[in-house]
DNA sequence: TGAAGTCTTGACGTTCACGTAAAGGGAAAG
DNA sequence: CTTTCCCTTTACGTGAACGTCAAGACTTCA
């Protein structure tokens, strides 16, 4: 049984609708976490009876959450930006302050990876200084 | 009161022994933490009766800690980066396998690092958008 | 029809990385 | 001497991010 349950595929060229198993496997996550997510707000699929039915813009939004995930946001911050992102109502003052937070988050960013270059550095030296008494 | 309650500062000119209070002032971290880090067994710092004095050595391997936190490690982690480095039995095949976990950590932070030039990105082109939308 | 497989909602358990008292010791200043 | 400050250990508490049953619903294949 290749297919969710009792979830229907329009048109098999193009997905457009994705079944949680889908994306667990997808993106290597389990079911539970999912739903964790969902009841943290990062995600509201739509639902077919009580069975959730993730669009491409779902699946995208995953995506995107996972990659803030693994650069070592927390969930609270990642709803936080995600809020931001769907910031619509235009007022002036609100896109400041969306502004602002993002580039703190940037910076966040930038730091990390200099740290991240740092310790590729550190190990790759260490690397080859083994390596070193090894031929030695 | 500067200095650290009973402890002697033998050179002011170059430091060669930290209070647990200088660490968590220069790291920006709690002394709860630092001697978590030594129930973990990632630092072991001199003593001198109870309390705890940290050598140069000891810093260098904290700054090493954090950056690897930083950069996402778990203490768990950084604890077996650290008795790999550490390693110096000159086992050839122990080396081998050090080389190997190094590698695949670097891998990681490679990895990483893209992840996180991609999220700068996408950041970035997000906040240009929106100051777009307040020059129109 | 019934077993197998995927889905659901609770609700309690777990790991990590500390936080937060509680209770005390030893030096140093008033 | 007392107070102040920094240090110590022991031990329980906490928030984040899920894991792990439990119990039930629907569906498809045999």
């Amino acid at each position: 049984m290749r297919n969710g349950a009792h979830l229907d595929r329009p048109d098999k060229l193009e997905r457009e609708q994705y079944s949680i198993s889908d994306l667990t496997s997808e993106f290597g996550c389990t079911a539970r976490a999912l739903r964790f997510y969902e009841d943290e707000g990062l995600i509201s699929p739509a639902r077919v009876g009580l069975t959730r039915v993730y669009s491409k813009r779902d699946r995208a939004r995953l995506a995107w959450i996972m990659r803030a995930k693994n650069v070592g946001f927390s969930l609270t911050e990642i709803r936080e930006m995600i809020d931001l992102y769907d910031l619509d109502d235009g007022r002036v003052e609100q896109r400041r302050v969306t502004v602002e937070k993002c580039k703190a988050h940037i910076a966040k960013l930038k730091a990390q990876r200099a740290d991240i270059d740092s310790s590729i550095k550190e190990l790759t030296s260490f690397v080859a200084e083994i390596e070193q008494l090894s031929l030695g």
